[in-house]
DNA sequence: TTGAAAGCGCTAACAG
DNA sequence: CTGTTAGCGCTTTCAA
């Protein structure tokens, strides 16, 4: 770490120019055999490694790509980490850490997807989670890093969005669609949470029902009930003759929420806006000894792992949620290929998933 | 996107030199407030936002972390991402995505404690996947785009990371303690296996178990395997009168490893070197009616969310993962500060949490 | 408190 | 195929 070797270094062992040195790492092929291989000696014997601060000023680009997405710091302890020794194990009784909220889950697979297709076109991927008070002075931060920057959907308020997208492409990531000037990826909510309300208000010919909305500024939300809307025309079923109430995507709320469903008639059907609403309700039904599917049918949304391994297993809507990621990092590659390209909406198809708590008739 | 603004812009509308809009940033109190505010809304009205890369040249630091970690590309198919129209809705009747590997649950967990710490402290963190064959070309790559490197331990062969090493702090994450040139970042694999399996022999008197290790390769295998053998000895059970068989750390090699061991006559206790192998014995057990911790006690290590919903949920040692990656940029950050620092080891504590597969006695 | 000026390490014409 | 030469946009002394 001593005196970082650079293209002069480099160049002046091998007895070559610095642009030269620069060719054999940006068109290998260039550059004359023999050359080539005087320069990469005197890299590996010098251990130089090309600077990306210097590459990107020189080259105006950064090769890099941003994910901004909310944070989840309220759940991490502001302690310092200590180097405490581990030998003492402590046992305990039951899991001290609450199970990671559905947010995150879904977070963490946009992520992947985004890093893999990131990787493959050639950037580096820098991500960034918002705290809540800093968010403006981190957007710009990492705004002024990369060449491209997706955010999930709300976010970050627009004007702050437009002051980023004057300098590198925007997508917003999940959300209604809207005619704007960002490109747009999303999953089809709507018609997700349409098929399978029709599921259950046809194939099982249930009418009894109730729909567990989530918050309202959830970027999905309003398009899944609103895809809950179009099955109750599909189906004839009467908005008035179901009850829609709203809960806050969580598993607590969800057994909050159906302990006031319980408190009245026992309806034949729950539909949840989320996994883990439905998974609370699944933890409610089960302690009052209601059968699931026999008495009551549950169904969730986004398809997380937790869902499949419940008892019972969660009938869902499978969001592709690896294949967001990529997209986004394709739209922002895209854009950077092309600038003039109109913004773009890329609707990513969905599956609904029928498993124990709402099967195939 | 037309004309990126610079600090010749700002200075220039604001009436001031590039120097002091460079102020307006780096050390605002150093200007006067009238001056700061011409500065500022020239910034505004421009849409100015600092180069990164600018700033990291002249200020030869980029204020970026990076986290290198093996990858997960097997999984995803190559092919590109399509603008799909998502109108269609499949009802299909099981999963098609596999559940994701516990290495990736892992890892998800490592990032959000890294990402947590690095803006915590200011720092911009910048995650690579390594794709098997061009480590060596990501490595160097993301090396020379951060200031400091946390590198999963035995992702990356030593000689790699020493070159790496010679430029900036690197850090290793997991596996077993190495008394070389680099910090050094893990849980106590070796006492949470102990305690865990004393609690098995002594508390329960259970000494006719089976212990399932992972894959020879592991960076955590060893250690708890060696934790259970000092059990052993611990509780004077000879090493010969229990079986170790090895298995791979899926969920499948748990279901085959299980089968094997339920051909010959039937343990007491099977304690499993991770989580995923333990809900694989757990689901062949329940398959066989055998009943789980009745006839047979089973325990894993690691404490993923799935062993929390499983049933019966699963008794495990947790591992403190986001702390884990909270720590190793601490280590960076703290070697950043202070370059003669010697290697440090930090080894954090770890939790047996005791639930119905091996429940308190 | 502010300005002038010298780089930081590399890329990309343009010559040769 | 290789060398020369401008910058890229910002930080940072050193003076004023």
């Amino acid at each position: 770490m001593a005196k970082v070797p650079t293209v002069y270094d480099v160049a002046e062992r091998s007895g070559v120019s610095i642009a030269t040195v620069s060719r054999v790492f940006r068109s290998p092929d260039t550059v004359r055999e023999p050359t080539r291989q005087r320069v990469l000696a005197a890299v590996n014997d010098l251990g130089y490694v090309p600077s990306a601060a210097a590459r990107g000023l020189a080259a105006r680009r950064t090769n890099v790509i941003g994910l901004f997405f909310p944070g989840h710091d309220e759940t991490v302890p502001d302690q310092p980490v200590d180097s405490a020794r581990g030998d003492t194990v402590p046992i305990v009784d039951d899991d001290p850490a609450g199970s990671p909220d559905a947010e995150n889950l879904y977070f963490d697979e946009v992520l992947r997807g985004a890093e893999i297709e990131a990787w493959r076109r050639g950037f580096a991927l820098m991500v960034a989670a918002g705290r809540g008070n800093t968010r403006e002075a981190l957007v710009t931060d990492i705004a002024g890093r990369v060449d491209g920057l997706a955010v999930l959907a709300r976010t970050v308020p627009d004007e702050l969005l437009a002051y980023v997208a004057r300098r590198i492409p925007v997508v917003i990531l999940a959300g209604a669609q809207r005619a704007d000037e960002f490109d747009h990826v999303s999953a089809s909510n709507g018609p997700g949470m349409r098929t399978l309300a029709n599921y259950v208000l046809q194939s099982h010919g249930v009418h009894d029902v109730v729909y567990i909305a989530g918050p309202t500024d959830s970027p999905d939300d309003a398009e899944r009930l609103a895809g809950f809307r179009d099955a109750l025309a599909d189906s004839g079923v009467a908005e008035s003759s179901v009850r829609v109430l709203r809960s806050d995507f969580t598993r607590d709320g969800g057994r909050a929420t159906a302990a006031r469903i319980l408190a009245g008639p026992q309806p034949r059907g729950i539909l949840c806006s989320n996994d883990e609403t439905a998974l609370g309700v699944l933890d409610v039904l089960e302690q009052r000894g209601i059968r699931v599917p026999e008495d009551v049918l549950v169904t969730g949304f986004d398809g997380i792992a937790a869902g499949r391994h419940s008892r019972p297993s969660l009938t869902t809507v499978h969001q592709p949620m690896v294949e967001l990621g990529r997209a986004a990092v394709h739209a922002i590659t895209a854009r950077l290929d092309d600038p003039s390209l109109e913004p773009q909406a890329f609707t990513l198809p969905v599956e609904v998933v029928l498993r124990q708590s709402c099967p195939r008739v």
